[in-house]
DNA sequence: TCAACATATGTTTATTTGTTCATATTATAA
DNA sequence: TTATAATATGAACAAATAAACATATGTTGA
């Protein structure tokens, strides 16, 4: 184990990408990419009930993954960090890859 | 959605991040990063059960981030990829990030 | 062949978790 | 204040899953 900290930073990391590891907030990732949006866009988009969105995002917030901005009745959620896309696209090239070479 | 092709490819981006999403497969993964390990020494370098470590190093290995290479009664695994450090490396950054900015 | 060691694989169990449904909060307009 | 729209939250349920235990497979040497 070199560089690795604490046993606490392990736990962090996997706690990280557990939240990365369903499909359904990937979406809604994807969704709020290059775009902010509230959460009855991301419900219409995804074809999703206004329940499950909203409390997929309460933990994508609650991770850090994802910020938002209240207008009105509305609230807009935009990821919080560039680690986001950067995270994403990682993955996505190693799909990508996986697809071709086996 | 822009960068995404099919669902299939939003479905196979979250198991890849569900198996990083796991402190077990994180040690293990780290155990070696640098140099290839049996499943004794993983076993041993963890404080887990033989059975354990090889279960999650199968998951590993079906997920195409492990390869293994046999060597009389012992198997030694390594990344077979270096996406999987990569990956890594990146979500550690966040954590890292993380920890300072709040 | 047999024994000993290394690894793999079933099976069961306890825990985690995503969704649904119902209800609560918050904000706007009349 | 009352009605309505947007969002959040709580509880219950079903599906996924990591660990433990027992057992099987494979390899080497006598």
């Amino acid at each position: 184990m070199d560089g690795m900290d604490t046993e606490k930073t392990v736990d962090e990391l996997a706690e990280l990408f557990k939240i990365f590891g369903d499909p359904t907030r990937i979406r809604i990732l994807y969704a709020m990419l290059d775009t902010e949006r509230c959460v009855n866009d991301i419900a219409g988009l995804l074809d999703m009930s206004q329940s499950s969105v909203s409390h997929q995002l309460r933990i994508l917030k609650t991770s850090k993954l994802v910020k938002s901005r209240r207008e009105g009745k509305m609230v807009f959620y935009a990821p919080d960090d560039d680690h986001v896309r950067a995270i994403l696209n990682m993955g996505m090239e190693h799909v990508r890859e996986g697809e071709s070479n086996d």
